[in-house]
DNA sequence: TTGTAGGCGTTATCAC
DNA sequence: GTGATAACGCCTACAA
């Protein structure tokens, strides 16, 4: 059995409340004689003593404690995202409980549950919830939260690209090629990242085929698969989509652009043209923590922050050069 | 303030005993009386009763709880791992905190000792440490304990690809199209799996050119930079070395064969010939939370096991079509 | 400067 | 069947 502060209290013929207060450190630390303090702390260290943060939670009400449940862990981009805010995290001294929803709205919501039963300090959360009512069941009512990539109305702090920016930066590119319809290749329609982009393609282009599934690499593979024509561009809600039809292009003889939302790895190694719409991934880990942190100091409820971060289009040489005279630089 | 056993009982005219009885269910609940039972229920229901698992934590000395400390998140074959981890164990009632430790020998130490002191009931580790002091000094004797990919002598449970197998088959695949000296590019070599992937590699080819930095993308493309001489074939020791390097291999007016540990997106769309040594993650996490579960129930230790799991080498249509005549199939 | 005591919300051991 | 009551390990007034 690990020691206790009554342990080593017996062991220096002092009391709990003394060990307590040299082992907390700080000011509380300096009030107690140098004598005791340094016998203390010797014997806490030879007995190899560690405080137990469940307790100490359970009188404190604080776990330092962060929740992150993201949507797809396997999926880089939140890959990216989960490390980039636990190193925020770590460096202010809080912890991440990460969880994965797996888009499961069950699962999502027992989570959530979990996670509030746990006493976390806060939570960021890339929600499949689409209203506040849902999102909020089983939370406090004042758990500092931000929601990440998916804002919901009603609710105060989120970060997320401006998926208008994104599509229409995306869609311009290939509108300047030439480009008048295309096939859609997204994710379900009851998540909102998926949907709005969808819904901003088809007001661009003439949407000659469609196909719907998991946002997983092969649902893209399976949308190959079913192309009964030949569009002009193909366009992915997402990377993992992207990935999927990518792999799958190759039965093409001149194989359409693909147009994607969010990063394409090595995309410039590929013959095939592509163009994609990226979300600059550590800026929105960073301010998502900004915010996160704001709440956690302040318990004053800051006002309503909807944070959009700037995007950037890029294309690779296979797209350049195919269109090398329509497009500068 | 959340309603507590307490604030039930009051409100039912029982006490803190018979509400915890009702409320924990299973066969207990069942020598409730019908009534009184139901009436619990109802009013518990109806404020939103929510139990507090560091409260019950503290008594029952059980966290429910697993942690997953890995090297780097961002990683998507550390993403894809925890995904399954996740899973897997989601399905048996716990619940995972996963930790980055960012390859960095302090952070993991760090968290290690947060783990501890958090009272997880199992931990799953990809270690930096190397020697069983080191990784387990603030750990518990007797904690379940999983090592993910990086064995450690003396510490039970292991689970790892076969890197002599990993390599052989890779170095197998570019010795039959006639590669003897190659380029390496290799992750730290205070990383047993980064060593011993190199060593094995140098033990079958001439290596006429090394690089070694952070198993990162970047590292993979400043390699690149360096090289000043014609290796028939780059080899890497990890996925993000590997797509650095083929990110940046456009220079090259007839490029060498890329071959690397673990998969690279895409491959077989690319115009450079790339041979894969991949392991079998899904099956590494499943393995991998067998054990870990194994030693949670039985509390007897179970006897060492250090498993291993069978790899694959995959090449990609560029390297078959350039070496068709010296390879089968 | 130090000790005593109460309580955080649960579970578990007794009694009745 | 149900209810006191004592832990679990820690923090923190309040005393001394």
């Amino acid at each position: 059995m690990r020691p206790t502060l009554q342990d080593i209290a017996s062991a220096t013929n002092t009391s709990v409340s003394t060990v307590s207060r040299v082992l907390s450190g700080g000011t509380v630390a300096q009030r107690i004689s140098l004598a005791t303090r340094q016998k203390i702390l010797q014997v806490a260290k030879k007995m190899g003593y560690q405080p137990n943060l469940i307790a100490r939670s359970l009188r404190t009400r604080r776990t330092d404690t962060v929740g992150l449940l993201v949507s797809d862990i396997a999926n880089p981009w939140f890959g990216q995202m989960a490390s980039r805010i636990e190193q925020a995290l770590h460096r202010h001294g809080y912890s991440l409980i990460l969880c994965n929803s797996g888009e499961d709205e069950k699962v999502e919501s027992q989570y959530l549950q979990l996670l509030a039963q746990r006493g976390i300090d806060g939570l960021i959360v890339v929600p499949l919830a689409r209203t506040r009512e849902a999102l909020m069941e089983h939370l406090p009512e004042n758990l500092p939260l931000v929601l990440l990539d998916r804002p919901i109305p009603g609710i105060a702090h989120s970060i997320a690209s401006d998926q208008r920016q994104l599509a229409g930066q995306l869609c311009d590119t290939l509108w300047q090629v030439g480009v008048r319809q295309v096939a859609l290749v997204c994710g379900p329609h009851h998540i909102v990242t998926h949907q709005t982009r969808a819904s901003l393609v088809a007001e661009r282009f003439k949407v000659i085929f469609r196909y719907e599934g998991p946002a997983q690499i092969e649902t893209g593979r399976q949308a190959m698969v079913q192309l009964n024509c030949r569009p002009q561009a193909i366009i992915c809600t997402n990377n993992f989509l992207g990935q999927g039809v990518i792999d799958a292009i190759d039965r093409f003889d001149k194989p359409p652009i693909i147009g994607c939302f969010d990063e394409i790895p090595l995309m410039h190694l590929m013959t095939v043209p592509v163009v994609c719409s990226n979300q600059d991934i550590p800026l929105m880990a960073e301010v998502c923590v900004d915010q996160l942190l704001m709440q956690l100091r302040g318990k004053q409820a800051t006002s309503g922050v909807h944070t959009t971060v700037p995007i950037r289009v890029i294309t690779n040489r296979a797209f350049r050069e195919q269109f090398a005279s329509t497009v500068e630089k």
